[in-house]
Order: structure tokens, then sequence, then C-alpha cells
DNA sequence: TGAAAACCTGACCATATGGTCAATTTTTAA
DNA sequence: TTAAAAATTGACCATATGGTCAGGTTTTCA
């Protein structure tokens, strides 16, 4: 039901040989680029092992069932995703804290798009896996993130914006441009999005979020369309 | 590829005895369901079956394959999702224009969830059945909204923002009630969203938005929290 | 160098599931 | 009333796929 321990412990055990570390990586990497396109029930053992350029049975030496590999994709994914809201506290500045939140959120989107989609299905799935740290660790840490914000709102930093929706509202402007990239290469009239329209993307972001909780905009207007 | 006549014709010729019309409709209501949980793999015949209340064999009576049932759920669901950018013209006035085109989307997301997330489902596999749609039609009904938008840019009604952002954004903000829903319940500390939820989720969106727009905040603060 | 541990994998199996079909009943309408 | 059309469905099949396993090979390390 849980998670293996999620972002509980350290930095991953490592347990196991040299050879096993690096082939439970690139089975890793191959779940996810294949839970990504096909979902859980869609993904085959025999199409991870293919993208993993190993024999089917030796995913199940490594992982006893799909399940299992599925949950350490998982596992893989919340690691990366917890972190960046360390900025957003008490003392900083609200501006230049979720400036920085919205910016490490769509770095994260832009560099991995298949991990984001991987989790989407999760949550669109009801969260089979991981609704136990959502409704713990999650809940928690947004509880306290909530705090500070409030705090900023009291303080009269900030618009007055409900906080936990903020943050709801801040994964669905980031995520959808990998979860949905489908759809938003579609009416941009492009075949897949690249960095310039990564880099157009977080400015819209940031000077829509940003003005919508009073915090004036950070890019002036003209921000060079296309080129670098 | 592509799903059978979007919204193209009029009304569903509505072809084929009584019996076949309440058959079909119970079909694709069931399937919506079954669909949305599981999505286009994960779901059964079988299941589907049941919960139409039917023999798995008279499925396949009315739709050959499981993927023409699943091609006009999708259907029908574009019938729903299409509408609603009519307010957005280029004499309306863009407050109110916006804030009706959110309250609409958020009443949808919040009336018909499970097909906000069998559309949400087939987008983050790639589209394989909708993707010509969305880069034809919806483009189109983007660009041309979208061009509304520049004008009451350029006649200063409303602040410079991307408007081709703007929708993938808005559309974001307010199905991700929908999509994510388990996601939502856990940080929100609920077990599922009732009309209070999206009424406040509803008053955080335009009140983000339309700040976001330089539009003012239409909702003046204390928006009661619980009851009715 | 040798033996224990780790690793590898082709052949195989059980099951789930989409789909078929032919025999039958119900509905329609002339 | 009756025959054609529409609807119904249980039994059945082919295939795909997750998972097993026994017999091997390689690696490790004392």
């Amino acid at each position: 039901m849980t998670v293996a321990p999620p972002p509980g412990d350290v930095d991953t055990p490592a347990r196991g040989g040299r050879i096993r570390r690096q082939h439970e990586a690139a089975i890793l990497a191959a779940a996810e680029q294949v839970f990504a396109r096909a979902g859980f029930q869609g993904a085959t053992m025999a199409e991870i092992a293919l993208a993993a350029g190993l024999p089917k049975s030796n995913l199940h030496y490594y992982f006893g069932t799909k399940a299992e590999v599925y949950r350490a994709v998982l596992a893989h994914i919340l690691r990366l995703w917890l972190a960046e809201t360390d900025r957003i506290n008490a003392d900083a500045d609200p501006r230049a804290a979720l400036a920085h939140y919205i910016e490490a959120k769509m770095r994260l989107t832009a560099e991995h798009p298949d991990a984001s989609r991987v989790f989407a299905n999760e949550l669109l799935h009801g969260a089979p896996e991981i609704g136990d740290y959502l409704r713990h660790e999650l809940r928690l840490l947004v509880a306290e993130k909530a705090a500070v914000i409030e705090a900023w709102i009291a303080g009269g930093k900030m618009a007055p914006v409900d906080p936990v929706h903020l943050f709801i509202s801040l994964w669905a402007l980031t995520q959808t441009y990998a979860d949905f990239e489908t759809q938003v290469c579609a009416v941009l009239n492009r075949r897949s999005l690249g960095p310039a329209d990564y880099r157009r993307a977080t400015a819209h972001v940031l000077n829509l979020v940003l003005r919508g909780c009073g915090l004036v905009a950070p890019i002036p207007e003209g921000v060079s369309p296309c080129s670098t």
C-alpha cells in the first residue's frame, strides 16, 4: 500500500553489488519512460525489459513483480518532487521565495516530464500507492508552508490568497506543461516543447501568480519570444 | 485515429431504435466511470458491462470493440468541453468574460469529474485518439480567442498576459480539482470535495487569475469557509 | 584457487481478457 | 397476424502477459 520508505531515510541505502545498482538504475529509467507513456496497466514487463536492454527474466530477478518496479519508480520520483520548498519560510521575502519555488518547479517539470507524468497518472487513478504519503507527509508539509504564507498575508506583505489552494494552483500551473504536453503543443502549434517554450511558460506563470498575489510583475513585458 | 465526427455535426444523429439509444447511453455512462478510474488499458469490458447492467456480449453488439466504446466516450466529452468560450469576444468586458469562463469551467469540472479524468488520461498518454482534434479545431478556437485577449491588452483593458498560455493556465487551474482530486483532498484534509469546497476553489481561482490579469479582485475577502 | 554468492536467462505456465458466433427471443411495422 | 429486423446472450477461443524455475555462468573474496 505504501511506497517503500518514501524519502524517509538517507540516500537510498545502496545495498547490493555494483552490478545490481547499475541494472536497477537502468530498469528504473526504462520503467519511468514506459509507465509515463502507457500507465501502470498499459506498461508491459517485456517493453520495460526491451527499453532497459535486458531480458525480461532479469527484471524479475531484481524486482519480483511489476508492482514492485512501479513502486520503486514512484519512490524515486517522490524524492525529486518534495524538495524546493525550503525558501518558503517566515522571514523570507514573499516575492523572491515564490518566484524561486515556481522556477524550481518549472525546471523540474522541464527536466523530468516523464516523472511528472507517472506521478500524474498515479494521482489520476486515485493514488492507490502513494495515497498515504499524500495524506501524511505532503499534507503536513503544505500545512506548514501555508502557515508561513498566512503570516505574510497577515503582515500585509501580499494579497489575501488561500494558501493551500495556492499550492494546488502552483502544482497545476507548472505540471500541466509536462502532463498535458500534447495539448500544450497543439495550441502553441509546436511539435514539442523546447527550452524557449519553457522559458516563456515560466515567465507567464511568474507573471500571473506574482501579480495574482499582489507582488507586482517581475518581467517588464517583452520577453524575447524566441532565440537563445 | 480521429474520434467520430467530434462536435462536427448536429446533435448526435440519434440513429437506431429506442432500445439502442437507451442502452448505448447506459453503456457510455458506465464506460466513462470505468475509464476514469482505470484508464483505457485498465478498464475491462466485463467491468463496464457490469456497471451498465448488461452482459458483456451485449456491449459488443452495440460497440464492436473496446476502442470504439472509448472513442464514443471521448466524443461525448468533447461536446461538453468545447462550449463556454462564447462570452470571450472583442466587445465584452474582460473581467466579466473571464469570470464567466472560469466559473463555467469550474462548474463543468465539479459536475463531470469523470469526464475530465478520461480526457486527462487521454492527454497524458499522448492523445492518440483526439490528437488531430486538438491540433485543428481546438487550436483554431484558441487562436481566435487569443486575438480577442490581445485586443483587450492593446486597449489597456487588462495587464499584458500571454493569451495562449493564459488558456493553458485556466484549464490547468480548474481541471486539477477533478483530475488530481486525490491530492487536493489530501492537502485539504477532506474525504471528498463537496459543493463548499468547489465554491472555495472557484473563489480562489477567480481571485488569483483576475488579479493576475490586472482586473482587481471580485471577492472582497472573507468567503465564508463552510456552510450552505 | 576454489567455493560461495550473485547474477543470468530460455523455456514454460496460468490466467485474464477482448472478441466471436450461432441459436434464440423480442420488437417493429405492414 | 406474421415475417423481417433488431436485440440478446452463454459458450467458446486466441492471445497477451505476468510470473516461475531449474540449470547455468560470472563475480567476489578469503
